[in-house]
RNA sequence: CGCGGGGUGGAGCAGUCGGUAGCUCGUCGGGCUCAUAACCCGAAGGUCAUAGGUUCAAGUCCUAUCCCCGCAACCA
């Protein structure tokens, strides 16, 4: 029996401000089925997440409900956990930023760092968006000076401040990751963070004055302390960092923490830093996964395409969704979430490769033998084969989940599906059935099928625990063998682990498929786009000479005749001028790059040429609405002017 | 000279150390009848974005260019 190594992993912690998403979802299946494939190994696992409660945006958010902070993020929170267990993510403990076991941890590791020396006061400025807790440079803002990601006001603030030392640092974190390559992965991210490194790591400001809803900085209750201390520090807090050294020895440090590619920079970089200022040992590995883009767009509240899993879990189930995540989407990389692809998994994977293969195994079983499985007896060469690859299958697996190959992993338990299928037809049971001869024959073939379906069973337990406890007992295992809890890998490494004379169960359809609206559309679409496709290219080759363009193409910019109402510089461009344009109803900014050859006043009350149909585009912060058209050698330059009203069409 | 990711049959993707270009779906043809209109076999379909280079050998390594997606952005 293999060593009980332990294994810690962990998911980030998620903020309550709203709920969860399928990326969040995401997030935390790939980090349960990596901690349930451990179990089955026989580590000894610890598997964490959590919420990270505290900060500015949740105490007003509770505000705006009219509850205290704790209120809000409990009924949040309770969401939380709620979509966990219908997902049946197997966490071993729940960690929440606000419990006083974690205050407790907070305080001393401020308190210990403090008095090595590397915290001190100082005073933080800078620019603060309430709503997305993020802060600016000026240059960030948007045209209108607000936040560049929610457009609301940013808020100048200044306060005192204590700051983490974490320039001291800098040298030893980057030897760090340099002599460990596995410790950031993919490897594109550890040499974005090698890169930014080297651009000079500035001091951390970790403690605020302007809000209350934190943890205390113990030696000055005034401040709270912000965010990184505060949220890091969770990893250490349930197992045992001030309560249970022992516990703490075993499992510190962790294995894997899981993150989101836009927080590997906090974890592989501020963390160690913590942690070196700590006297503690870095984390084994931070992996920073893709994020979900949905039907080709990113998934963002303003554009509506936030997908709910809720809503999913309803629809199709958990361990559907579970299955699709894992393997559809290259962990490291971005992925596309689409419905219609969630569809057409559910039917070809797991309608009609894994479930009928069950269903026809358990029929046929019912049908020619009563239910039984007899012992075996002899083999074939067929019967070697499958055997054979079994037992590679179950190898390949073991290494695919060691290195975080999730989707790889499915696949090849999918070949083996696929070749327990192919068995039916090599060894075609109904023949066999029907001549008395071959009886033993025929119970082999059931023998092994059931067999192969134990053996998948357990290898799709990490990805899919409800469907593999199912087919287990539908199998009749349940009854007869292990309890399914207790089913380890080492079950599967060998061969023959049904005992003789098993009664199966009643097949049960473990995914129905999903009728999609018959139509021929996609196959119609796809061949007129194929035609589209060709015409296009037809129409291609009848080239046009070389810079010439078709009255089709000219008629696509759209000119008009605007009036120039007022006219500035714009501040730190001395080559742009401001200008406000009135064009028929119409009134709009011009940023134009003439600064040189105008001063403003001259081009008031001129009427020029604009194109009015050009994409806005932001310069120096603000936003240009159009081109005006103008003449230009290089040398001098003069503005197109037509004497005709404001509004006119130009063609 | 902004940064990063990407470009591989109709669609979505894999491709490790450079060594016969693969998978799923779709399409077409065949087989089978235990089964959830499912399962099994076969076929068609690719200038690996483009152009150079290194090499006995390049999807893979090097150089340049084009296009798409994020972020960034002072010549709109």
């Amino acid at each position: 029996m293999r060593e009980k190594k332990p294994f810690y992993i962990t998911t980030p912690i998620y903020y309550p401000s709203a709920k969860l998403h399928i990326g969040h979802a995401y997030c935390t299946t790939i980090a349960d089925s990596i901690a349930r494939y451990h179990r089955l190994a026989g580590d000894d696992v610890f598997f964490l997440t959590g919420s990270d409660e505290h900060g500015q945006k949740i105490q007003q958010k509770a505000e705006e409900a009219g509850i205290k902070p704790i209120e809000y993020t409990n009924k949040i929170v309770a969401g939380f956990q709620n979509l966990w267990k219908r997902l049946n993510i197997s966490n071993d403990d729940f960690i929440r930023t606000t419990q006083k076991r974690h205050e407790r941890v907070v305080q001393e590791v401020f308190r210990r760092i403090y008095e090595k020396g590397d915290i001190y006061k100082g005073e933080y400025k800078g620019l603060y968006c309430t709503p997305c807790e993020s802060y600016w440079t000026e240059h960030q803002l948007d045209e209108n000076g607000c936040c560049p990601d929610c457009h609301r006001p940013v808020q100048e603030v200044s306060e005192e401040a204590y700051f983490f030392q974490m320039s001291k640092y800098q040298d030893r974190i980057l030897k760090y990751i340099e002599d460990h390559p596995d410790f950031i992965q993919p490897t594109s991210r550890r040499n974005e963070m090698i890169n930014f490194i080297k651009q000079g790591l500035d001091d951390l400001c970790i403690s605020r004055t302007s809000f209350d809803w934190g943890i205390p900085v113990p030696i000055d209750p005034k401040h709270v302390i912000y965010v990184w201390f505060d949220a890091l520090t969770n990893y250490l807090t349930p197992i045992g960092f001030l309560d249970d050294p022992e516990k703490f020895k075993k499992y510190w440090p962790a294995d894997l923490h899981l993150v989101g590619k836009e927080i590997v920079r906090f974890h592989t970089i501020i963390w160690p830093c913590i942690l070196m200022a700590l006297d503690l040992p870095l984390p084994k590995k931070v992996y920073g996964h893709g994020w979900l883009i949905v039907d080709g767009d990113k998934m963002s509240k303003s554009k509506g395409n936030v997908v709910d899993p809720n809503g999913l879990i309803d629809e199709f189930g958990a361990d559907a969704i579970r299955y699709f995540l894992l393997r559809e989407i290259n962990l490291g990389q971005d992925g596309n979430f689409s419905r219609d692809a969630l569809i057409q998994r559910i039917n070809s994977d797991l309608a009609n490769d894994l479930g009928n293969l069950l269903h026809r195994t358990l029929n046929m079983t019912l049908k020619f033998q009563d239910g039984v499985l007899t012992a075996p007896s002899g083999e074939s060469d067929v019967d070697k084969s499958l055997k054979a690859d079994a037992l590679a299958t179950v190898k390949a697996f073991a290494d695919g989940m060691e290195d975080m190959k999730l989707s790889d992993t499915i696949k090849t338990v999918w070949a083996f599906i696929s070749r327990a299928n192919k068995y039916i037809d090599e060894t075609q049971p109904w023949a066999l059935a029907k001549d008395p001869a071959k009886k033993q024959e025929l119970a082999n073939v059931m023998y092994n099928l059931a067999e192969a379906l134990r053996i998948i069973s357990v290898l799709i337990s990490p990805f899919m625990p409800t469907t593999a406890e199912r087919i287990w007992n539908q199998l009749g295992l349940a009854d007869a063998g292990k309890a399914w809890k207790d089913v380890q890998l080492e079950d599967i490494e060998t061969w023959g682990g049904i005992p003789a004379g098993l009664h199966v169960g009643t097949p049960e359809q473990l995914f129905p498929r999903i009728e999609v609206e018959k139509d021929d559309k996609p196959t119609q679409n796809a061949k007129q786009q194929k035609q589209a496709k060709q015409e296009k290219k037809a129409k291609k080759e009848e080239k046009l000479p070389e810079g010439i363009i078709t009255i089709d193409d000219f008629a696509k910019v759209k000119l008009c005749v605007a009036e120039v109402l007022a006219c500035e510089p714009v501040e730190n461009a001395d080559k742009l001028l401001k200008l406000t344009l009135q064009a028929g109803d119409a009134q709009r900014t011009v940023l134009s790059g003439i600064a040189q050859y105008y001063k403003p006043d001259e081009l008031v009350g001129k009427h020029l040429v604009l194109v009015a149909n050009l994409k806005p585009r932001k310069m120096r912060g603000q936003l240009s609405e159009g081109m005006i058209l103008a003449a230009s050698d290089g040398k001098d330059l003069k503005v197109v002017e037509v004497n005709m009203p404001a509004g006119t069409e130009v063609r």
